[in-house]
DNA sequence: CGGTTATATTTGCTCAAGCAGTCGTTGGGC
DNA sequence: GCCCAACGACTGCTTGAGCAAATATAACCG
């Protein structure tokens, strides 16, 4: 429905200008309304099946942004920073996994004031329960309904999109990581 | 990693040596991650912007739903399928936002259970000064990102996307959706 | 050292949102 | 006309999240 470009002659103004008919209406407007719709259907497909598996969508990305940390562990601020949650936000997620036995806290041996959130067994266990499903759903709702070369299109803009807009949130997620690899087994040792 | 290589003895290869670094990195989480983050860095850009004049990103939803419907009114229940809350939601932000002077609500005539939400000449110059401001940052930090044809294909994916995965408005209602027009942001949250 | 500033986490408070239940209204079947 | 299921809006309750203050620790600087 090429509802932007219907002409295809060169036009001098924007590519939207045709179109508004109401001010409401705007092109940009639906534009955004797509992306935010995409959004919100597969969060909620992907929050359905996460719950089968007793875990909200926070919950599953806390526990995914540990368990691909080395030690499948972060502080809480770089938790945090990782995650679309404040630090205080981070606690209570925290507080409620290890209520659960899927995390446990574990005090920093150099830095007093810093804890970390450390994927427990039972939490590896679940999400390694979980994982499989979630790739399903995301083939079945994201990549899988597109080709190779839309996929790769519609990724390259959001990208771009996701590079301008994005507040680094993820900062410290895919540059080399300076920290010290602090005892990658202590996971299991600690419970 | 001194786990795995403690001492230099070639190891045998077990089932999950690929896996414990590489799963949680999935090319396939990471295209979720891409419009995630995408929609976070977006909704934190417009809910920054609409703040300035004094409307949350819910509230500017709701108030452009029905500044586009005929008589700038919706009926509560519609309202709600038309927005990413459910009916005790749009009870209360309608509460709210009636309460600022920006709506009011109408008993509809030949329904007594029914009301109208109607936007109040208040709450329409509230929205003509905030909505241009809107479209300028969705051009900033969207559309105009990338050139027309980029534009296009990721509108074109995710039109896919949004239309394999969205669940029909949101709660409750899961009729077809035949309208023509798509949406207006909202929903942060939220996931 | 002693004091000041910065950092990490937690806690109190507030608020927005959903669910489930309530109340009044409607409309169909008889 | 009467009954009852369906419907629309609202309310009580709970939950989850952020902000700001509180607490503890670290780092720095004289």
């Amino acid at each position: 429905m090429s509802k932007y470009n219907r002409n295809n002659i060169p036009r001098v103004k924007h590519w939207y200008d045709e179109q508004v008919t109401n001010v409401f209406d705007d092109p940009r407007i639906t534009a955004v309304g797509l992306l935010f719709e995409a959004h919100a259907g597969l969060s909620a497909r992907f929050t359905a099946q996460l719950e089968e598996h007793g875990l909200s969508a926070v919950e599953f990305e806390v526990i995914t942004r540990l368990a691909r940390s080395p030690g499948n562990q972060l502080r809480m601020t770089d938790l945090a920073a990782q995650t679309s949650l404040s630090t205080s936000g981070v606690t209570r997620v925290v507080d409620r996994m290890e209520r659960d036995g899927l995390l446990t806290r574990r005090a920093c041996p150099t830095d007093r004031r810093s804890s970390y959130a450390v994927v427990t067994a039972a939490g590896m266990q679940r999400l390694n329960e979980t994982l499989p499903g979630h790739l399903q759903m995301i083939e079945q709702w994201f990549t899988g309904q597109l080709d190779p070369e839309a996929l790769t299109a519609l990724l390259d803009g959001l990208r771009r999109v996701r590079d301008a807009a994005h507040p680094c949130a993820t900062a410290g997620s895919d540059d080399a990581d300076p920290e010290q690899t602090p005892d990658v087994d202590g996971a299991a040792r600690r419970q």
